[in-house]
DNA sequence: GAAATCATGTAAGCTGTTACATGATTGA
DNA sequence: TCAATCATGTAACAGCTTACATGATTTC
């Protein structure tokens, strides 16, 4: 249940909306995705165990319901945290796909493999923007924005790896065809 | 429903119990990873549909009951294959306890960032070897084995890249400890 | 006034995980 | 013969995805 607390934690810097949360988990850029229908879900979970709570706004603004994280959630996190966890599990489509290079037409696989590349070097540039935006001055000292700065820079590598394996595969797979 | 693809794109090679399957989908090297209840769940939907079928062993062959892809089968693989997928969405655990790292200690989110380079660095090596002994000579001409090259290839890339991530990580967060 | 966006939900179905179970065969 | 491995399942639950729905506000 981790989802809960990739929440929590996005709660620490400031309040947001449950459609606040939806757009940033939504976004094609963002470290994790989720639909808004799993994140009101773990809203209402979260709101019951006392772990986020609304945060009274200036009553004049329009019926915002802004959530942050109790001091409660900041410690179900923190718990969260210190226990040890596996390295997600790769579920990769392309990669069945090219298993079945066997039956396919190998000019369809490397188009495919294209349009992945375009697809992780779109969130590549995306996350890069935003590194220098915030962090113009390179690698920041306070943790709570270390913390961002690694997440974007994971992310930047991880779309960097796939972009370099499609340059390769495309090659080899262009031969074959 | 790509684990039943990723089934049936192993069992292009060569016959397989549900068992074999199990134990290459468990596997931690292994591009997808899914359970013996996954693999039996999917089994009996694809045998239902004639998507895989059963090969008539030696008689003297003990109970084992060798499953491989049908024409139907190869034929909903191809289908499947034509049509574009998006790339996985990330889940990284990690990089949730990179955004918490305004209220944990440093050292810890270090500790654990070493244990997933390790993590990492075991499955990099596995693919390396398997790498090594498939395919001394290189990249090979042929379709099939071409398919399961690039797979490795992508694993081994992937791995990498974590691996990398989780040097500077490592060292940017012990600064600010 | 219409369209877009904000904001929040329910319901159904599929996928993945964990726990529990069974029986046959092989090797020490 | 005892343990390990082979081989196959059921059941329950948790998590994720897709489709359907509603109403308020903001912008053109």
């Amino acid at each position: 249940m981790a989802l809960a607390h990739a929440i929590l934690a996005s709660l620490l810097d400031q309040p947001q909306t449950g459609y606040d949360l939806a757009k940033q988990f939504g976004s094609d850029g963002f470290f994790w995705r989720a639909t808004h229908q799993q994140i009101y879900r773990e809203l209402s979970k979260l709101g019951a165990e006392g772990a986020v709570g609304p945060v009274d706004e200036l009553p004049g603004a329009r019926g915002e319901r802004k959530l942050m994280a109790t001091a409660l959630g900041r410690a179900v996190l923190v718990q969260w945290v210190s226990q040890p966890s596996a390295p997600a599990t790769i579920k990769e489509d392309i990669l069945v796909k090219c298993l079945s290079l066997g039956i396919i037409d190998p000019k369809d696989l490397v188009a495919e493999i294209a349009r992945h590349r375009d697809q992780h070097d779109l969130r590549r540039q995306h996350h890069e923007k935003l590194l220098a935006a915030q962090f113009a001055h390179g690698p920041p000292s306070d943790g709570q924005l270390l913390g961002r700065y690694l997440a974007l820079l994971a992310g930047i590598t991880y779309e960097r790896g796939w972009i370099d394996w499609a340059e390769v595969a495309m090659r080899l797979a262009t031969k074959v065809a």
